[in-house]
DNA sequence: ATCGCCACCGTTTTT
DNA sequence: CGGTGGCGAT
């Protein structure tokens, strides 16, 4: 594919778009029509936007909306994204094609499967489906029940996916990367086999399923090919990093008549081959697509050069080195800082307490992050925040629709959609009494077995204890049977199900009850059940869907992998002791290089601030306290790019679980009202120094033009502020 | 043989 | 909190 031979810079630029903003790499990457594209750059250099300004590009140039494929990692990113580019370029980009690589194999395959001889009802299953499958085979089979240190189903599960998407043989994977557990090699690949089998024969599909598939309709279906290649003519991925090979295959082939695919990546960020992910895919890129072009993008547009420099060092000690040294033209000269606290609990303390200083200083909650290696590592910190009455998000813990009831709810309406689905109709059996493991078995046996599961469940022989149950079970799916919109199935369900939720969980029905309000709220915008199915395992609403934009204001906990991709001004990482980050069973070689990366991408999330927090002692599982350092990454860090905070003061923060505290807007009285600011006004604020006021806003807003932090809006209510002269 | 209840334990990361 | 194992009841 011939590229331009005349400058770049001769060409019409994308409408709306301010090219003092690009740089001439990016300028490169946005202004061209054809061929294939790839854009290698360090985090916070403007790789989405580049893909964005691409979009507004091509319509400007007179490719159809509807032609452009944007895959992105989450759907969230891409809702992000097309937003972004609808800013650009009117509203018409709405219609450009974004999604996940599972959402669009999804669409594809609901349309095209029957050319691969799917049943056009197949139903997607989440991980904990499928390590429930595993779980089911494994007492089926009687595996591993005597051995003691047999594979827990999420490592089997990881394994089988990893062979997928590394394209490998189980057998070689295991003895490659689970070498310690190829002892038991006989009964995983058993359990494999089965569990591949358990989903053909029960019209389920996971994950990785729903991308091999795509992959084979492309590779062996020439019309569907020939159908999907020419409906995109340009295909633009996102986090390139994170692909795996059967997405770059998919790739390959779905551009096979255009080539016109432009990938954007840093092989920096790379923290997902525990998936299946490889950074290679990046360096392979221009050998699959002849003549790309390659664009590196060395500035950043996100943190400030302290931060960056920090961020450079933590990368400089990786052993694959394909890096590039950021740098960034923001202002700032706030140093990242490390605190080393007593124990968690101090750790807690103290970052919550930042906060709401920060807070108070005119931080919006929204612009502040807690990020940490594993779920469970913020529960002091939750318990801490609760206890003061701050609100918070957060993100990478349990879903909704991953707890118990929900699940419950969704098994009856995923039977409907597709009746051969044994993983719901087993939850739902095993719901009634005197029904357990086996009895719920032999009827779903039975049920997979039949060509009209309704009327052999109807007709099943019912043991004395458990005939009524039975019975109105039955009665239930003959009158879900008679309707087809969602709300109104939902609350034929509810019916049924409200009595069984209080007598399991009646502990915390309440709660449990208000979830289910919620998702009742979420199945009402759908008309079609499939799609709601479908969305619900593909992209699982959070515990917030639904809430106004200001009410979603808050701070977020996240885990790191959770926070890949978003900004934050201010950004707390949390746990960094031995032990904790790396993940101890990371070992210097395979997986330690990853969880460097991974801590690279924790700090670079950070504009502004970036905390860098660690206990000393750790709870030990025995529940003893034990001294462990500060992570290795840190250790190996520059001491002259950070600043140490020590804790000399043995209550460094008050602690907000032992005190009443009110919340936060009630807290302060206000310092400074308007009518003691005019425009023009010296101020002084105890975090971003001396300025002078520039605009009273609305009630109980300031304009501020500071000396150091330029112009910042503060809410009278938590800035403190002090009049110097009138 | 199967079910239900109680007590205990440990927690990578996930589209 | 969720998964597991033991044990008594049916």
């Amino acid at each position: 594919m011939p590229t331009d031979t005349h400058s770049s810079l001769d060409r019409p630029t994308p409408a709306g778009v301010n090219l003092e903003q690009l740089n001439e790499s990016q300028y490169a990457a946005v202004t061209t029509t054809d061929g294939p594209v790839l854009v290698i750059a360090g985090a916070g250099s403007g790789k989405t936007r580049t893909l964005v300004y691409r979009v507004a590009y091509l319509m400007d140039h007179g490719v159809a909306p509807e032609n452009i494929l944007l895959l992105t990692f989450t759907r969230k990113a891409s809702q992000e994204m097309l937003w972004r580019a609808g800013r650009l370029l009117n509203d018409s980009c709405t219609r450009v094609v974004g999604g996940t690589f599972h959402g669009i194999a999804n669409m594809l395959l609901r349309r095209y499967g029957s050319h691969l001889g799917f049943d056009s009802s197949f139903t997607i299953i989440d991980r904990a489906d499928a390590e429930g499958i595993v779980n089911l085979l494994k007492s089926s089979l009687g595996v591993g029940g005597r051995g003691k240190q047999f594979p827990s189903k999420r490592i089997i599960i990881n394994m089988i996916s990893g062979a997928v998407n590394k394209s490998m043989p189980l057998e070689d994977l295991v003895y490659d990367q689970y070498n310690h557990l190829s002892e038991h090699l006989d009964d995983i690949l058993h359990l494999q086999s089965h569990y591949l089998d358990f989903k053909r024969d029960h019209g389920l599909m996971d994950y990785d399923d729903l991308l091999t598939n795509w992959k084979r309709l492309l590779a062996e279906v020439p019309e569907a090919r020939t159908a999907i290649s020419s409906r995109f003519s340009h295909i633009m991925v996102d986090e390139y990093q994170d692909t795996n090979l059967v997405q770059a295959d998919i790739i390959r082939l779905a551009a096979y008549t255009h080539d016109n695919v432009m990938a954007v990546g840093d092989d920096s960020q790379s923290i997902y081959s525990f998936r299946g992910a490889d950074f290679f895919n990046i360096m392979r890129f221009p050998k699959i697509f002849p003549d790309t072009r390659i664009i590196k993008l060395e500035e950043n547009y996100r943190s400030s050069q302290p931060i960056l420099s920090l961020t450079n060092d933590i990368i400089r000690n990786a052993t694959d080195k394909y890096t590039k040294t950021l740098f960034t033209r923001i202002e700032g000269d706030l140093k990242p800082r490390l605190f080393a606290a007593a124990d968690e609990r101090q750790e807690a303390r103290f970052v919550t307490g930042k906060i709401r200083q920060l807070h108070e200083n005119g931080i919006p909650l929204d612009e502040i992050a807690v990020l940490f290696r594993s779920g469970f590592h913020s529960f002091k910190l939750e318990m801490e925040l609760a206890a003061g009455g701050m609100d918070f998000e957060k993100r990478g813990g349990l879903k909704l629709t991953e707890s118990a009831h929900i699940k419950d709810v969704l098994s009856f309406l995923r039977i409907l959609a597709n009746p051969k689905d044994n993983m719901s109709w087993n939850r739902i059996l095993l719901q009634l009494e005197k029904i357990g493991p086996k009895t719920a078995q032999k009827i779903t046996t039975a049920i997979a077995l039949s060509d009209d599961p309704f009327a052999t469940l109807a007709g099943y022989p019912a043991g004395a204890a458990w005939k009524k149950g039975l019975a109105e079970l039955t009665h239930l799916f003959v009158k879900l049977l008679d309707n087809d919109s969602p709300p109104v199935l939902f609350d034929i369900v509810m019916q049924y199900y409200e009595p069984l939720l209080q007598q399991i969980y009646a502990d915390d029905y309440p709660k449990r009850k208000k979830d289910l309000e919620q998702l009742k709220g979420i199945i009402a915008g759908y008309e079609s059940l499939q799609t709601f199915i479908d969305d619900t395992a593909l992209d699982p609403p959070d515990t917030d869907a639904g809430l106004a934009p200001e009410d979603r204001r808050k701070l977020v906990l996240s885990t790191i992998h959770s926070a890949k991709g978003l900004e934050w001004e201010v950004v707390f990482v949390i746990g960094l002791a031995e032990g904790r980050f790396p993940h101890p069973s990371a070992e210097p070689g395979g997986q330690w290089e990853e969880e460097r990366r991974l801590l690279y991408v924790a700090a670079t999330r950070a504009k502004k601030r970036l905390y860098l927090c660690y206990p000393r002692d750790l709870m030990m599982p025995d529940r003893t306290f034990q001294r462990v350092g500060m992570s290795p990454f840190l250790r190996e860090l520059r001491p002259d790019l950070y600043d140490r905070l020590e804790n000399d003061r043995p209550s460094f923060e008050p602690s907000f679980s032992s005190a009443k505290i009110l919340p936060v807007s009630g807290k302060r009285p206000a310092k400074v009202s308007l009518d003691d600011l005019a425009k023009g006004c010296a101020v002084t604020h105890p975090f971003f120094g001396d300025g002078v006021v520039k605009r009273l806003v609305k009630p109980r807003s300031v304009d501020v033009v500071f000396d150091k932090h330029g112009l910042k809006t503060l809410h009278l209510d938590y800035a403190k502020l002090k009049v110097i002269r009138k």
